[in-house]
DNA sequence: ATTAATTTTGCAACAATTACAATAATGTAA
DNA sequence: TTACATTATTGTAATTGTTGCAAAATTAAT
């Protein structure tokens, strides 16, 4: 995706494109690799020297607010970042500890045992071996 | 499920019932209430007046390691446990803050694009309002 | 009863996250 | 432009969930 339809997207999600937002918000679109924190911090603090810690913290809270991003709870003390909003699942790999995407068709589990409910969020995940793990 | 089937169940899996480990079962079984560590302390503790939260974080790793109970990750700094260890679903309340078992079928998701993986753990929950709190 | 092995406990250390106030950057109106 | 208000970023301290570790207590074996 180009520069200003990245701009144009978090603007029109009411987020204001500031240098930072912008290259965090870069970086995961473009690495597609559901990072933590600390990982997003340590590949931008490079590129841009005088980064904060707590910049990337509020950065992602405020992609959360806003719905252009979303969290992957896999591990717990390891919260990971999405910019892929749309239902869909993940796999991770308990060797190479990458994480997949991994398609789902939710249709007709939501329609079980909680008619009724609210559901405002679906998460879904499996751990395991990848295949080229596997295959090592 | 009587005491003697307990200490059966938790024998056959290699976990040796000391009063410790078999309130803190008892509890998961009994509750089902899918709670934190600090949850199952604040509830024994009066019952056990010399528990210590250490122990309960030991005996919960020692239970996962034995496959009589397992984790639940569906917010990031909350971990919750499950003596439940068939593979089946969560909701998570947002407003009662309760979280309800669901059965699911997992047998079409397995087998997307993920062929070749060895999956060795499944986890599905959502997230949003129950019924109960929306009729409030 | 001694000794060895296991379990529990308390406290310190750690790591991820949040709170908060100071600084910097940006926008707006004379 | 300058002056002022608003917003964003930063650094540090505080908080919280968890783990490490060694001492004490309990249980098992000899
Ligand atoms: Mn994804
Ligand atoms: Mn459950
Ligand atoms: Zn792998
Ligand atoms: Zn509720």
């Amino acid at each position: 995706m180009e520069v200003n339809n990245i701009i144009d997207h978090l603007t029109q999600h009411g987020v204001k494109p500031s240098p930072q937002r912008l290259n965090i918000y870069k970086y995961l679109i473009e690495e597609k690799n559901h990072p933590t924190v600390d990982t997003i911090f340590k590949d931008l603090i490079g590129a841009m020297p005088t980064l904060s810690k707590t910049t990337v913290y509020n950065t992602l809270k405020l992609f959360i607010d806003k719905g252009v991003a979303k969290v992957i709870n896999i591990e717990n003390n390891e919260t990971r970042y999405d910019a892929d909003t749309s239902i869909h699942g993940h796999f991770k790999c308990e060797k190479c500890l990458k994480v997949f995407d991994i398609n789902i068709d939710m249709s007709e589990i939501k329609t079980l045992d909680i008619s009724g409910f609210l559901i405002k969020e679906t998460h879904f995940y499996l751990k395991g071996i990848c295949k080229k793990c596997r295959s090592d």
